[in-house]
DNA sequence: GCGCATCACTGAACCGGGTAAGTTCTGGGA
DNA sequence: TCCCAGAACTTACCCGGTTCAGTGATGCGC
């Protein structure tokens, strides 16, 4: 089957390549007759331009590109990307802009990506996640000049866009929730200890603890996987002065630590409180369904495809604060005994 | 800065445009030296091909397209999808092909963006998943000679390549698994129904429980999701005759399964024992661990990828089935008290 | 009735690689 | 010495859109 072309549609028109490009880009040069009528021979033929002819010689691909940098068997389990996937694609599919993924190892290899994919025009922009201080890969988007929007923050990322939450509001809210419940010992599971929100929240959970007087408050690291979430659980409870309420980075290592407690004997929440950051179906799917720190991911990716088509565009783009993070208290918290 | 072309290096070495193409493509027509000398100015200025330039000539898009077909907040959750596109990416990424992602609700919005994407050449290839029967997909893709490999089945998918993996086989398993602990009454929660491997794993059940006289075999359908899952479960635990073993379509039912048990006071594995299929890092994470049927994901996705570049390449493909399912058994079942 | 602006369109160059066809040069055999 | 084969290139066109300069035709004001 052969694919149809505009020149196809100028044969039938009556008319030049040029003013069927005019007609279906909505420029000006055609009169209005003419472009309903090339419109509905295009619309009769199924034309679609040929995407590598476009991004030829108008120097747009109409496509971004988005890495994963994360151990495969966390990828999977983590609900967080794909809720942040579902995002772009809501506000990149209705432009019809295209995302392109790549699965990588390390922030090196990631910037070599970045670079082929500049090199071989394959991309319009990038979404960077997983910021860290100092990152690397900014100054070669700055130097590339290659359009980006960076997840998470706040940070310094000089002239790129930036989407971030209120992560130190969240964990203050979390804290003083546990406190009111009448928790003093609290305890922070966190992500990988790199990781610049990472560092936010951690510096967040200790202001917030010592304001309130919390003496063993403490966080342990760990990188969001569940056998580290395990780890960090058992560390945490088989000292003397356990404590009574744990906040987990993610999902994934609250639900590990839960089945900790199980199995350890501990009822959760008499026993055991236990908060989770990233609400997903994972915190209602177990029991006790867990407390957790939601917000809206998909929101939150479409929020930063829209800053990213900016920037592309060549608009002015800035510092964006994302929708609230907000408390679901479920099952997991309560009083201690 | 600006992105080099093959005209920059022709003029650094001082041959033509069309010697530069020849010497980075391996193809005769230069002498060694030359293409040593054109090869190192490439990699000295950073020389990437252009991929618009590459498709609209060679009409190789060289990337690969795959649709999601799920809810956003399954696809979140489910760690298969996931898994897949790691085991893509390590086929694809050696042969620097990209992989471009949609998101799409409907098996007809999927065959739209099948139709847009053949028109805009933008892809070489597709990976067509949750298979049906008399999947709809089928006959366009083979109208558009769109290059394709379906995941799941067996099932007729014509001159498409193919990849499955024993179902029948992996259930029976399972059922004589449980038979041999001592379960007579063993149900399963399945998947969609619709889609063709839950069809060929529900008569696999029916046909080896009948097989072993088991007379209170059933099969709920459920659709994936921990509430369906939850629902289905609760369903079969309070009728009076409730069964002693259930079997789960993937693991986010199974771990909802596990929590409604819990909840309704019965002990797992002494009162239920859980099977999941699909083992996935949830599996592991909560308590009691669930035994799954196993199959490594990544794998599967890797041989897809192969299959569908070898049937882009013109290469013969046929129908492949997957390394084996094997059973894990974990602390989610024992003989019935 | 003339000049000029505007509209609607055409033709051709261009983007950056791929490649068929043509050209030049070298060396070996008769 | 001449001829021819083959290597090592060059030239030129192709892919399919976009865009700019140019061309008639029309309308409008004076």
């Amino acid at each position: 089957m052969k694919r149809p072309t505009i020149a196809d549609i100028a044969r039938r028109a009556g008319v030049s390549k040029g003013a069927v490009s005019y007609a279906l880009n909505g420029q000006p040069g055609v009169s209005e007759a003419t472009r309903k009528r090339i419109l509905s021979i295009a619309e009769e033929i199924g034309f679609n331009a040929n995407s590598a002819a476009r991004a030829l010689s108008g120097a747009r691909a109409r496509a971004v590109g988005l890495t994963l940098c994360r151990p495969a068997k966390l990828l999977g389990i983590e609900p967080w990307f794909m809720g942040l996937i579902s995002g772009f694609e809501a506000e990149l599919g209705a432009r019809s802009y295209a995302l392109t993924l790549q699965v990588v190892a390390t922030p090196e290899e990631e910037i070599e990506v970045y670079r082929r994919w500049w090199g071989e025009r394959r991309i319009d922009g990038v979404i960077v996640t997983d910021i860290r201080k100092d990152d690397i890969r900014i100054p070669v988007l700055q130097q590339l000049q290659l359009p980006a929007v960076v997840i998470g923050g706040p940070g310094e990322t000089g002239s790129i866009a930036q989407i971030w939450s209120d992560d130190a509001g969240a964990i203050t809210e979390a804290v003083r929730y546990l406190v009111a419940l009448g928790h003093h010992r609290i305890a922070r599971v966190s992500g990988v200890s790199d990781l610049l929100h990472t560092q936010n929240r951690t510096k967040a959970f200790e202001t917030v603890c010592a304001s309130l007087g919390l003496d063993h408050a403490r966080t342990i690291p760990a990188d969001y996987t569940g056998e580290e979430g395990s780890r960090a659980t058992r560390r945490l409870l088989i000292g003397g002065d356990r404590p009574t309420a744990i906040i987990y980075d993610n999902d994934v290592m609250a639900v590990a630590g839960l089945a900790v407690a199980q199995e350890m004997g501990l009822s959760v929440p008499g026993d055991l409180s236990i908060v989770a950051w990233d609400d997903s179906p994972l915190c209602s799917l177990v029991h006790p369904p867990l407390t957790a720190l939601s917000r809206d991911i998909s929101a939150y990716g479409a929020q930063a495809a829209l800053e990213l088509l900016n920037a592309i565009d060549g608009r002015k783009v800035g510092n964006v604060e994302a929708g609230r993070v907000h408390l679901t208290p479920r099952g997991s918290t309560a009083p201690p005994r």
